[in-house]
DNA sequence: CCCAAAAGTGAGTACTTACTCATAAATATA
DNA sequence: TATATTTATGAGTAAGTACTCACTTTTGGG
């Protein structure tokens, strides 16, 4: 059996406006260009979504469960598990590929949940509470667990992992948004150095410290 | 002699615009509100700016300038200078402070111009121009100068500039947006936490390394 | 092929928006 | 005080805007 029409139609009208929401923002955004990005009328729309804002909330919805549910953190606890025992470079390159590919993946979505959850404070709730805290959680679990085994420093593992975070998202802005002269044309080796910079930091061990390789 | 009443007027109608984009975004904002805020007619407004964009763009313009020029590096280059000689945590701790103070107090502005950049890429053009490379380039200066100390390691400046810039940024919009239940209450002590991952890393190194403090 | 239900349409509506302009008030000049 | 200039006003306007609804088209089962 193939799909209702009307499922089709709605989805749509959602990536269409998915993509105007994002290119435009949701307040410049029109219906009208909606519809026609969509290729229907634009009472069409009305037939689905009672509001303009209901179009906003159920892409929130969708995007926060997609997130919560399904892809991030199946995936995250696969790449955990899966590098449980190997040493944190391993794991935290897994980690970081891992998100490098959701952000790239989902960033229409993401633009328009994280811009406005300012001005609404519903989606603003919704984020807290099933991306950054369970994202937050998971990770601390994983600074917690080898700090306990003398690897990590016992740092404050929400800072940590705050930390990594803000590296990895001004990594990935600056490739988005100002990708011209600030990069190492290659990623891998550039993730590298946010991981060395992380694990080890960037004073001269040389100087003040011993340093043991295995 | 007392300022001309015309610039007072331009000036109040600049910090209500300025206040208004801030808490709804420029497409929301309505002139007919910030006339309101201004406490003048809309007619008024329009005298002084012809469109509403403009509005945008000198707000733009002026708030670039003001970091460009004024405050942001003037005070950059003198916390640089007075803590050119001292130990990398003192420095770091200077900088990151005066960059706080700067954030917190001109943050109506900064979201405003960094949120419209997106959509205008004259601004985005004026940022990337006049803040960011030029911050970029100064901080690399520091990298450059204490690695050849031999105090950091030979790591990319500009990756190690944006890594800090993103621990730093994603700790302030952890205090402005979701302040409840991540943070150590003390602020201070929470950037000495960031500059130690920044510095020395949070691999233990007890297990690989022999610290050597001074 | 028929027809009822489902899906789609787009002109129309009530409202808001950015922006104008003739007029009024405030201020400066003499 | 009288007059010229600058500054401020807010009703008015044209152009949208989100949203409605009477109507048409499409769909699928008997």
């Amino acid at each position: 059996m193939t799909r209702k029409k009307s499922d089709i139609t709605q989805e749509t009208i959602l990536k269409a406006a998915i993509k105007i929401f994002s290119e435009k923002g949701y307040s410049a955004a029109t219906t009208s260009e909606i519809a026609k990005e969509a290729g229907v009328a634009e009472g069409t729309i009305f037939r689905y979504f009672s509001k303009k804002k209901d179009l906003l909330y159920q892409i929130a919805q969708k995007t926060i469960d997609l997130f919560s549910h399904h892809i991030a953190f199946s995936t995250l606890k696969e790449v955990l598990k899966e590098n449980e025992t190997k040493d944190a470079k391993v794991l935290l390159k897994a980690l970081i590929m891992d998100r490098m590919i959701l952000f790239e993946q989902y960033f229409p979505y993401i633009k328009i949940i994280f811009y406005e959850a300012q001005f609404h404070e519903d989606i603003q709730a919704m984020i807290d509470k099933k991306i950054i805290k369970k994202g937050f959680l998971l990770m601390q679990d994983v600074f917690t667990q080898r700090t306990l085994a003398g690897e990590f420093k016992a740092i404050a593992p929400n800072v940590a992992t705050r930390s990594l975070l803000g590296m990895i998202v001004a990594m990935f802005l600056q490739k988005k948004f100002i990708p011209s002269h600030y990069f190492t044309n290659d990623l891998e080796e550039e993730i590298d150095i946010i991981i060395d910079i992380f694990l080890n930091g960037i004073r001269n061990t040389a100087s003040g410290c011993i340093s043991v390789d295995s």
